[in-house]
RNA sequence: UAAGUAGAAUAAAUGAUCGCGGCUGCACAGACGAAAGGGUGCAGACGAGGAAAGUCCGGGCUCCACAGGGCAGGAUGCCGGAUAACAUCCGGUGGAGGCGACUCCAAGGCCAGUGCAACAGAAAUAAUACCGCCCCGGCGAUUGUAACGCGAUAUGCUCGGAGGAUUGCAAAGCAAUCCUCUGGAGUUUUGCGAAGCAAUACUCCGGGGUAAGGGUGGAAUGGCAGUGUAAGAGACUACCGCCGUCACGGUAACGGGACGGGCUGUGUAAACCCCAUCCGGAGCAAGACCAAAUAGAGAGCAAUGACCGGCCCGGUCCGCUUUCAGGUAGGUCGCUGGAGGGUCCCGGCAACGGGACUCCUAGAUAGAUGAUCAUUCACGACAUAACCCGGCUUAUCGUUCUGCUUACCAG
RNA sequence: GCUGGAAUAGCGCAGUCGGUAGCGCAACUGAUUCGUAAUCAGUAGGUCGAGGGUUCGAGUCCCUUUUCCAGCU
């Protein structure tokens, strides 16, 4: 991905958890914290309660992807956190792409004239 | 054709666009990092499974421990073979199921010892008699007989008693005869009771014999038939079973046979245990290498600062440089060419082994296979490698093929 | 990825060595009280997580499986 990167540490994960703000819909959760570098850090996470192995990859793919696709309308410089609720483990791409654009959209971390056209 | 049985293969397909992983080649930058190491772009081929799962066994590999032996603990458990090894596989034996093809079996030893067997049952393993059967004795009962006792007893007889008459004797009175009355005694007949005696297929009590039968139980002293007996019993006999010995066939498990023993309780070892065989522990987050940091040791610099001290020497601490050791963050290796797959030949019933040719097919490290569009169909199950293999177990939408069995039909 | 442990009544827990599974709280009924609580007396409630096996008999022994918990970084 051109912007961004992947979110690794457990302590990483932590901070967001605990000074990031959030929202969540019906498949998704979705933390977001401002980490001054310039570029994104997405982190996915999918308990075991979600699926086995093959939904929970499944899962991560799908939110990779969404995100890719819409890469650059996000603004710079944040820390995404998206865990996954256990009614997406049954759900195809396009329901996890509407509702990452969703999250996104009350974050307002979508760039503002892209927001402004969509709306 | 239908039903079944054993085994094998496969695990949606094709194209376009965007995206991911390492590899190879080329190009770029020497901009990241202290170092080890690494970056960017383009092109190419490659990129999860039959179970990758559960982690239930076994082995390789790595580190630790270890003279040798034993104990403890664990595992396996009919026999033979295969294998690196196994709880796996192959072939056989025995048993169970099925008409059959075929399937299933933790299948050594309770004749080494110990334990357990609730309830029920007479009794659960050292002895026992609840019912039943048989023998002996006793009380009673029944039946027969019956001494005897009580009552009745027509006609009649005998004896007796009362009254009367006649006769005889002198009379009182006595005797005889006859008549009437009398059932008092006996006889006869009969009713009831009854000691004793005898019999019994009866009841109870006591003593003894008996394990055939009944009932309880998962299990009851080999089974069944006969002889035998008071009744019974392997007490005896035949057949079957069991145990032992012998020879025969088989490498063996075992098989069929001969002879003998008359037979000694049963179940449980996925109860302790005995016997035989095997097993050291931990696991790639193993482990090896490079190595910021932070503790540590030595050397040097400055001969200054602080402390011990009145001062010097000396000692301690702090600072800087450097070397060594150490190993955190981080990085590299381990890492995938292997007990590997395919075809053919040879040995072997087979598992498997040997040989020749041929193929190379993931290697990530927060962890790569996805998204969209189009077409087709049976509309797509279970499920994602994490050091590697051999198995087992469990999950699973379907499709195809082969061998065999049974039934029916046709030729 | 690796290694351990647990599952028993609505809840928290016992249950040795196989023999018809109990304790406390809660629930229900009655008594007590003007009524409630407390107290007293009584009652019901379990296929011992699931499936299979060994055994005459399994919560307990053996195998498979499901769910949950903990540790190793």
């Amino acid at each position: 991905m051109l912007f961004s990167e992947s979110l690794k540490k457990n302590t990483d994960f932590r901070n967001v958890y605990e000074n990031g703000r959030s929202y969540a819909d019906k498949y998704l959760v979705m933390y977001v914290l401002e980490n001054n570098k310039g570029i994104n850090r997405l982190g996915i996470s999918a308990s075991k309660k979600v699926g086995n192995s093959v939904v929970r990859h499944r899962f991560a793919r799908l939110v990779r992807e969404s995100y890719r696709l819409h890469e650059n309308i996000f603004n710079s410089g944040l820390d995404i956190v998206v865990v996954a609720r256990k009614s997406a483990a049954s759900v195809g791409f396009f329901e996890i792409e509407s509702a990452l654009l969703h999250l996104s959209k009350l974050h307002r971390i979508i760039k503002i004239y892209f927001y402004d056209e969509e709306s």
